[in-house]
DNA sequence: AGGCGTGTTGCATTCACTGCAACACTCATT
DNA sequence: AATGAGTGTTGCAGTGAATGCAACACGCCT
């Protein structure tokens, strides 16, 4: 919509790849050195990218400042986080808070495994939308025309044997799951990880988050995971009521 | 440098603070709603910004994978990270590595602590800079005039009675950690927390980054904290070494 | 219906952005 | 030293893209 404001958007993915200099970003974008630079200049002075010794130029501190300001003050994960803590503290396994936005679902809060063996994720990633446990809960619930649209746009990588392969099947696990109100990832991303999820919902009943608590195989069989299901719910449920009733500060 | 960018820019800080809608964004930018509209409609393209569901904008999805992307890829972060998890798996306690950037010191990698008392910090979070372990080594390193400089421009807020007052002060004690080569925090942040640091330089000796062990009064006694020093030192020396020397891949 | 507070669109004006070409600078190479 | 290739940087003139305006559309409340 406007030209300059989105040549100077584009170049921020082309940096995250990794660092590259002025010709190359003016390549890139399609216009003159001198255009390039100024853009990046103007990037530059609001902290967006950084100019590493040789002279080449890097994503900026601001970007992650703002990431985690940002991050921060959504309100479903301070209600969240406590509960959180307190669903680890009882059964010691990762704990992921996760919310869909545009297309995307991402991690916005964790709270890590006591157990030696961690999986690997973190907080502002992109979760692997085909196959996570917390996906399928924030996707089934999107409108119908919405929900089909996204599922025919996206990939389906087979990360193992037990990834969902394509839309159809894709659209069927999403309607059993907004069936039973809960889903599970029985190692679809990652062969030896298995999570188990539920959805937290507004006052109006739509999903607004979802949370998942994962274990490795080597730590608690699929079965035994699953005995977890109604605990997680439980803790799923105490949120929503705080986040759709009264807010704490009413409380007090 | 670039108006239309230096305004498109400014809307991220600004929604950090929390959602807006258009009128407020306008306001503060100090032009027409048309040209606000604009400006957020390009960033909403780019998925900087997240129209949620009362029309007010919120900073989006596109952000945080950056900030992300851009974090994964710092070398040093790669090369230090299994050097820091083997620290952590040997003290126990939380393990920090940061980087300086502009006037600004961030967290880019966190082992956390073992213990069930955690500290608070999150990666991408700027430091504390005038008090913090990690930030005095990594300005202890800058330039005079530049260290100078930039001691004057900073505030010197009290978290605790034993934060660094002043500019004075604090260029003081840069001076005796340039010297001494190590660095520490005793409860200069928060009360009851002491770290102690490490420098990371590169192959012509310029620090390039910091690590540092944190841990509460109710653990470890800052005496005892101490006493991981020499660990410490050879964690950051040895990071430096991989650093600096050849890379692990030429070492296959 | 009426009136307020939103967000949105078309359009003429103008000013900010663009590309160019010339310049400055750092390295290699001879 | 001198040359040249490869960078990044600056001043300038032309123009097209961004701007503010005013009119419109919509939802919400009385």
């Amino acid at each position: 919509m406007s030209q300059t404001v989105d040549r100077a958007l584009s170049i921020l993915p082309l940096l995250a790849e990794g660092p590259a200099d002025l010709g190359q970003v003016a390549d890139r974008l399609g216009v003159h050195k001198s255009t390039a630079l100024r853009l990046l200049r103007t990037l530059h002075e609001h902290g967006m990218v950084y100019r590493q010794s040789d002279q080449r130029y890097r994503l900026g501190a601001r970007l992650f400042a703002l990431a985690q300001e940002a991050m921060e003050n959504l309100d479903i994960r301070e209600i969240a986080h406590t509960h959180l803590v307190r669903l680890n503290e009882k059964c010691g396994h990762t704990v992921h808070l996760a919310v869909y936005e545009e297309n995307e679902v991402l991690y916005i809060d964790k709270v890590e495994s006591r157990y030696p063996v961690r999986m690997y994720s973190r907080i502002g990633k992109p979760v692997a939308i085909t196959v996570a446990a917390v996906a399928k809960l924030l996707l089934a619930d999107l409108p119908e025309h919405e929900r089909r649209a996204l599922a025919e746009k996206l990939d389906y990588p087979m990360y193992t044997s037990r990834s969902t392969p394509h839309a159809t099947a894709f659209l069927q696990e999403l309607a059993k799951v907004r069936e039973q109100g809960w889903a599970t990832d029985l190692g679809g991303h990652e062969e030896s990880i298995n999570c188990v999820a539920a959805p937290i919902r507004g006052a109006d009943g739509r999903v607004v988050a979802a949370m998942s608590v994962s274990a490795p195989n080597v730590v608690v069989t699929a079965d035994e995971l699953l005995t977890l299901l109604p605990l997680v719910r439980r803790t799923a449920d105490a949120i929503s009521g705080e986040y759709s009733g009264r807010t704490p500060a009413e409380l007090q």
